[in-house]
DNA sequence: CTGAAAGCGCTAACAG
DNA sequence: CTGTTAGCGCTTTCAG
């Protein structure tokens, strides 16, 4: 016995696979009665469509890339749920992909989607193997990265969040802030906004770059060193909360009161996080949001299909560019606002 | 210009299909000649074998399910990663299916998965969807349950890490030591290697419940309120890492010294939460043997085929069942043990 | 060593 | 309202 296929559901229905088709799909007119001895047919012989051979067919698979650096990072994971789920929602399947920030993976990734066939990508790897691969046959929408493809990016607003945090820790008195980020460049929008709060205040802007693929333990080395090193330092804004959490550790073994004598504040704000270490302050980013306008931008280009990229001027934000609005969170690592104004 | 096909590359090289595909899966006898002829061909109209029609024809997809309550949790976050990864290693794609621990999201997701012909399951979901569903016909491997199917199951020592939780508790000097968990339960290991060790010491159990589908901000409330009541309470066994940081917190804002006033260890230790906060002292589960167990039993079912139950005494631990040992991590919310003794 | 033909399970013309 | 036929892109007998 093995898998019933729609033609047994046809022969014990007594029809034609054509009008078991058509009942499985709802297409075209059925009579009431032979609806029913189809339904009464598959239920008999528990038949379940083979999706494979209907995508075959239909030239269209319901399956999405996502591709991500890995979804143990709370950041990666909290998106790939709420994207996962909408998509599911919407009768897409996901085949998760966890790319490591290879751009060697992400490249056989990438082949290996669209192989199968995939409708549709969404990826949030960092690796610029996208603006190499010749051109994908399917939609892309691409997660918080800086756009060289052309491809529509959704992201949170990386400029404005750093700016606030930085002025938060500014209006509390202190002066000495200093900035831990993973890559330090012109492009990185965390790293503009926390400049130009320090320059607006005329405090100079003190950046350690904390090395994109270095480990977590040499991140954390690097900023115990930092920081044994400068004591002076009265305030730390991380780029993620990962580093913001180090930062805080740092101050706690070193028996620094938080947030008296050292202030820190971070940034994405997972609910993971957010529930793990709720005295941090962060820029909290609008996953929620975030994932419906991916899955919607996403289906919109599916069903859209053939405007892949935005032929839009290259020199100035795209406009498939979203910067999602960003809410910051003072928690407990930031001092009360003094009134000194 | 549509997507090249097999029929394509045999033209441009001038061969009949069968040829192609022979090159393609290296079966049977070819001339060096042309095997390079088709290889020039592929190359040349940018040939990429479509999946989808060869899961058709070979009646195997490459295609494993996972179903997980929610990747935004750092503990099957990170194990989705690593079995993921490892699937793809050995040329599995893996379709990712967030529960939310819903029984009818479940079945959904499950029926889905099978009509997308998927060659094996993974599932770390609760409910019990598994002991209802008629007959799945792939493979299964269970992840973390009790189990109730007769499916191979992989987890690590629960009851010993519980065990040796509250021995390591013990072992300090403090006596009344409460237990945080979502649900109470007879079958619960936890529960169980929590209590065996306190009735070992002669100590009274003290079991909160916490409740499995209650939200994080209803779990802290219960937490708060429950430490604040009974403020001789010393020390904490918590089930989960989730639930002993919010222990750690209420101690930090009531001021209570850790750990010398108050102790606290949790159970899971995801390097998400181990970077976030390393001096929670916690039973660390094996990740990536749990991955790799995963992965090999399901592979071997795969290519077995067939003995997809263990058809073993159900009154006894199955065969199939796995339990992988666990690392205790004191960290700093443990007192040193005094030597009493 | 290579090709022709059939078929995986389903749907889409086109008749009737 | 329903059935017949062809075909999605690939692999696989079975011949040659």
């Amino acid at each position: 016995m093995a898998k019933p296929k729609l033609a047994d559901v046809a022969r014990v229905a007594g029809v034609s696979p054509t009008t078991v088709s058509r009942v499985l799909n709802s297409r075209g007119y059925l009579s009431q009665e032979t609806r029913e001895k189809v339904y009464e047919a598959m239920r008999e012989i528990n038949y379940r469509p083979n999706a494979i051979a209907r995508s075959l067919q239909e030239q269209k698979t319901h399956l999405i890339g996502l591709v991500f650096p890995t979804v143990s990072n709370p950041f990666y994971g909290e998106l790939a749920y709420r994207i996962e789920s909408k998509l599911a929602d919407a009768g897409y399947k996901v085949i998760l992909c966890n790319s490591e920030d290879h751009p060697e993976l992400e490249a056989r990734y990438l082949d290996m989607l669209m192989g199968n066939q995939v409708d549709g990508l969404v990826t949030g790897a960092h690796s610029d193997v996208l603006a190499l691969a010749p051109h994908l046959e399917a939609p892309l929408v691409t997660i918080d990265r800086i756009n060289g493809g052309g491809y529509p990016n959704i992201r949170c607003d990386n400029f404005t969040g750093a700016l606030q945090a930085t002025e938060s820790l500014i209006a509390t008195g202190v002066r000495r802030i200093v900035h831990f980020t993973s890559t330090v460049s012109e492009q990185n929008l965390r790293q503009q906004g926390y400049s130009k709060a320090m320059s607006a205040a005329g405090l100079e802007p003190e950046i350690v770059e904390l090395g994109f693929r270095s480990s977590d333990g040499e991140h954390r080395q690097t900023i115990n060193n930092f920081l044994d090193s400068e004591p002076t330092v009265e305030a730390v804004f991380a780029s993620n909360d990962g580093y913001a959490a180090m930062a805080l550790q740092w101050a706690y073994v070193r028996g620094k009161k938080v947030p008296e004598d050292f202030s820190v504040i971070g940034f994405d704000g997972t609910p993971a996080v957010r529930s793990l270490l709720p005295q941090l302050a962060t820029v909290v980013q609008p996953f929620e949001l975030m994932a419906e306008r991916t899955v919607q931008l996403l289906l919109a280009a599916i069903d859209g299909a053939g405007s892949k990229r935005t032929d839009s001027d290259p020199s100035e934000d795209s406009p498939a560019d979203h910067n999602l609005p960003v809410e910051l969170y003072l928690g407990q690592t930031v001092k009360a606002q003094s009134n000194a104004e």
